[in-house]
DNA sequence: GCCAATCATGGTAGCGCTACCATTTGTCTG
DNA sequence: CAGACAAATGGTAGCGCTACCATGATTGGC
């Protein structure tokens, strides 16, 4: 006549057997478990002896219903083949493998809706915190981190009106400053060349126009983009319709480093000399580009650390010491190299 | 002296709220959300506008605990910047994203150790299925494994003793075939570079040393490896290596793309012909072999079939029809180019 | 037209854990 | 040494959902 063992829970050991094993209640396993300090040593060995014996796991699905909160991060990222988002995550989960937080990503494939729909799931699960991408979230999504009740944290980019904490970096001024170390450099038919112009990307491209502008040497024809996923390949493409529509570039600024070795490369297939004919700048700095040959000038971005100080400020908050500076602006560097090198 | 608003759950709308607005009971919204055919389209109707009405969202943990079954995948992958394994990934993701499942994707960082914790960590939330990396498990994982209570799909590989189920190809035939093609083009001395050796690099390896075994030019000097993570520029360096070890080489086969960029990039820099004087072959044929100047050759891999077929055989066994066929061989292909065109 | 089978719906009883509050014991103050 | 207070532990009552079983309504076979 004893009672039926759980017919659902395929007989894992619970917290009141655990409980019963080592003679105490219940809430005290729980707490020894979570909160070692408030529970006595005696019973704390007593509980791991049973814990071990019993090979016990805490049901997480239990604890976050108990608790109204899943110790999940949420993260939406646009692209999980991008390296420079891959690094981001990188950080995260490095600054959380020590952490009881699970992680998952969600992949919005530049999509606003998607984005959305994302949210709403993340959300229902009630997680410890959400990371996401880009500041340039539609309405709805907006309302949706508002309401998430859990810390937010914006990152790779910098802006004026932050959900919640943000920690990037201004691609307009990294922009600027790519195309001026262009210009300073002597070139003057600087070309832009960009794939997957998302909104980061047309900030970079306003950060050129705002330098080609300010030289008095701004053309439109000397912008070439594709809404087109970048990729190596497509770098070589575009410069080639670049090259087709003004013949006497003598420079570009490529939105990304894929684009610009797909330039290096089509530079050297067609034996234009890098960088006396054509100075080439990319953006974000991987590692390629400096043991290309030529080696490219790069912007480097501190995409690793975004990741591992996002985490950083949302641990903050959710221990109650919400950082008292929301935004961190990381910034970059111009890595000056071969490519521009005259 | 009405009922206390739940005082946990920070007063979102409960399933029980959503029935007493259609006038329904609670498990019948339950079901209308879950299996609409199985309620009538009257009150499938009435209670979609509770719902609507109400901004009802199902709490995921709840209804995990109740039904014992968290909807997630448990992603387990040594490595998140590797583009390899984010082909992969993307590939998983993409299969899933109409499904209700999430994803959580755990990082071993090519080790064991944190491999089984990861699995411990995922278990006790009763994933709908797992995904991991690779056929090597320690003896601890593959139990965690055997004892999931779900579908468990190993992927990168394929071997002879499955877990469950498993999608992958041969890494040594790889390593065969990139050599084999060396040797046909006229190439004697060929070298091996591999970064990161972990067990897939081993048996490219093997594959290779099979290949030199069999036409008698085998030599142990020829092998250059580390266990540090892969890169471009560690591809140039350990290429240094190489030739400083033995300056006759006329070939390398490459551990992976990045390797063989590097290779590429220092056989410039340093003005040895390609494919003249060096062969060089990679591994996994990503975009920029065949933009590159000279384009590389490579052992393409059919790395995001491999996700989205993992996605597929877990998706079935969860459904209830287990693939008759548990190992999945998606094979590869040797991508010829210039690189060892002579 | 009767009984079995099916369908649509609902009530009850948890899933395994933790929040909340109560209780007990030990410790300190004046 | 009384009274106040903190520390350690436990009991109770859910968290919001779904599995299980029961019920009544409908259908169908012969």
């Amino acid at each position: 006549m004893s009672k039926p063992r759980s017919r659902r829970g395929g007989g894992r050991p619970t917290i009141a057997d655990v409980a019963r094993k080592a003679g105490v209640g219940a809430i005290t396993v729980s707490r020894a478990l979570r909160e070692p300090g408030r529970v006595s040593q005696d019973l704390r060995r007593q509980i791991q002896a049973a814990v071990d014996e019993l090979g016990y796991v805490p049901d997480l699905n239990a604890r976050a219903l108990a608790s109204a909160r899943a110790e999940v991060f949420g993260v939406l990222v646009p692209s999980l083949t991008n390296n420079v988002f891959a690094e981001v995550v990188r950080g995260i989960y490095d600054s959380l493998s020590d952490s009881p937080f699970r992680i998952q990503i969600g992949n919005t494939h530049y999509s606003g809706l998607e984005e959305e729909r994302l949210l709403q799931v993340f959300g229902s699960q009630r997680p410890a915190a959400l990371i996401v991408a880009g500041i340039d979230q539609t309405p709805g999504a907006r309302r949706l981190l508002e309401n998430a009740g859990c810390p937010v944290v914006q990152v790779m980019e910098t802006g004026p009106d932050p959900i919640d904490m943000m920690v990037g970096f201004s691609h307009l001024d990294g922009g600027r400053t790519a195309t001026e170390h262009l210009l300073q450099a002597g070139y003057r038919k600087i070309g832009f060349i960009g794939a997957r112009m998302d909104p980061r990307s047309q900030r970079r491209l306003a950060g050129y126009r705002a330098a080609m502008e300010a030289a008095g040497l701004f053309d439109p024809r000397l912008v070439t983009t594709t809404p087109v996923p970048s990729s190596v390949s497509l770098g070589r493409e575009l410069f080639r319709d670049a090259l087709a529509k003004m013949p006497t570039l003598d420079g570009v600024f490529c939105n990304n480093d894929d684009i610009a070795l797909g330039v290096l490369f089509e530079c050297r297939r067609a034996s234009i000399d890098v960088p006396k004919q054509i100075g080439i700048v990319g953006f974000n700095d991987l590692d390629m580009m400096q043991v290309s040959f030529p080696s490219i000038t790069s912007v480097r971005t501190h995409r690793y650390e975004i990741g591992t100080r996002a985490v950083a400020m949302a641990l903050a908050a959710i221990a109650g010491n919400r950082p008292q500076q929301r935004i961190v602006d990381l910034g970059f560097e111009l890595m000056r190299r071969e490519s521009t090198a005259r």
